[in-house]
This record gives C-alpha cells, structure tokens and sequence, in this order.
DNA sequence: TAATAATTTTAGAATAATTCTAAAACAGAA
DNA sequence: TTCTGTTTTAGAATTATTCTAAAATTATTA
C-alpha cells in the first residue's frame, strides 16, 4: 500500500461522511500540500478496483467514497443529502431469489429529509406569495 | 404534454433497455430529425421532475432513463450492464424499519453478468500467457 | 381575433467531473 | 547499480450535462 492510499483509505473510511473526489484532495493536501488531483483519482480507483473502498454515484452530484462495511443509505429526494442507514440485511433472500450468489447490493431509499420537511410549508408559501404579486 | 414529451416517454417506456440520454437523442431524431440534445436534455429533466420517468445514475455510466413502474436492477460488476429483476417488494418492511413514509427505493444487486462469466476464464489465461512471455 | 404572457426549443458556450497522456520520480528485485 | 514496474504529476482532453439568451411555439386573456 502506497502512502497516498494509506492516507486516502483512512480518510475514507475514518470520516462517515461521503466524501467526493474533492473533498478527499482537499484533506490529503493537509498533510501533502503537492499532491496532484489526478493522483486522488489514480488512488481512488485503485482502492475501488481492489475492493477496499466503494464508490456511490448520486444523480446530479459527483460520485462519493464510502467504507465498504455493510450499510445501507437513505436520500432526500429534494436536496440530495445522504444518509448512512442500516436496514434488515437481504443476502440470503436476494441469494435465494436470484439463485445465484452475487457480489454485493445497493439499497438506497429516498425520502424528505427532516430540514426539507422542515422548508417544505415555506417554499410553498413563497410560490403563493409570488403568484398573488403577479395577479396584482 | 408536449411533442417531444410524448415522444421520448413513449420510448423509454416502450423499450425495455435503460437508455442514455443520446440513445434517446437518436431515437427521436428518426421522427424529428431536427431536435436539439438540449431538448431531450430540457424534456427527460421535465419528465423525471413530474415523476413519469425515473433516472438511474451509475459509476462510471452516463445517466439511463427507465420506467417507473416498480422493478429492481442486477448490475453487472465487470462490465457495468444493468439488467431488469424483480425481488420481493421492501416497501412495507423499510417503511417498519425506518419508521415513516418514504418516496421510493432504489436496489441494486451487483453480479458477474453470464457473459463476463464466460469471458473471465479467457482473460485470465490471457494473463498468464503474458507472464509467461514475460519470464522469458 | 389580437395582444400578451408563458413555455419550449435551439445552438452553442460554459461547467464540472473525470480520464488520458507522456514524462519524471520512485521502489523493489536481480 | 541497473533494470523493471509502479506511481505521480500537470495539464490537455473528454464526456455528460447545464446554462444562456434569443427565437419559436403554445396558451391565455381582453
């Protein structure tokens, strides 16, 4: 294992965020100033490819980098902010309905997150406000 | 419903692949042969919005268009096909496990595809016979 | 129907994320 | 050492997608 792998591996899978490509460049440039962006992307892939760190793509945003540890995700629907979430484990019943082993499974369920419920009335107020202007 | 609307939901929902964006360019130039990506763009993000389609974003992978009709995906690890599959439905037994309503899920089960399966073995002596070349 | 407003389309520029390239630096083995 | 393979680097290139602002189309109102 490289010192850049090292690095981005622990920063990966210390962190329980999801964290993009960028933000991971910007961590490892407080301990390496110099290094290069490809050289995150070079690390990145190589730790996905090996197994050791799982890349989540997310419509309309860059992908994000997790530990591979058994998790599941919950996302808002509205803003798009992820969730680690840990739901009943379905292996031994995909195993079953597939009929098949596989390699592993993605299950994200999207909801309205608690601060989008949360602004859900007022952004529904400001269109109404803005309507009413309008007819004026 | 515009024309291009109706058009582009007709194809993904009639085709059961899971188009890109420029396969859905392709097909409604054979109609319109005149239309804009912009177009396809402005239309697939309007349908999604209305909730009519739904998009599947993947590592690697441009974005794929898909019927919302409920149904999961095998996805295949080497060379990234995604298949249709049906599993057991989740909603009642996510809906228990995080304890409100939620808008949808999404599962993956990432596989090796039969034809990776079959190409695997190839490949793999493929390596070898390079070695080999090599050690001389 | 004419006038106005709102929506959609368009071409091309702009952006963002990621990959590619080819040279340089580095690490390990013989 | 020297050789070989791997990693890093900077910047160019690519790809997918969004943005922009004007033109075209469609719907609404008077």
């Amino acid at each position: 294992m490289t010192k850049y792998e090292k690095e981005i591996y622990a920063l990966i899978t210390r962190s329980d965020q999801h964290m993009t490509a960028e933000q991971v460049y910007a961590g490892v440039k407080e301990t390496w100033p110099g290094v290069s962006l490809a050289t995150i992307y070079n690390n990145l892939n190589r730790l996905c490819e090996a197994g050791m760190i799982r890349r989540i793509a997310m419509e309309g945003f860059a992908d994000r980098y997790d530990r591979t540890e058994k998790h599941d995700h919950v996302v808002c629907g509205k803003c798009g902010k992820l969730s680690d979430a840990v739901f009943e484990d379905l292996t031994d019943a995909l195993k079953r309905q597939l009929g098949e082993d596989f390699l592993s499974y993605d299950l994200k369920v999207y909801y309205i997150c608690p601060e989008c419920r949360m602004r859900r009335t007022d952004v529904v107020i400001e269109k109404e406000e803005k309507k009413e202007r309008k007819n004026k």
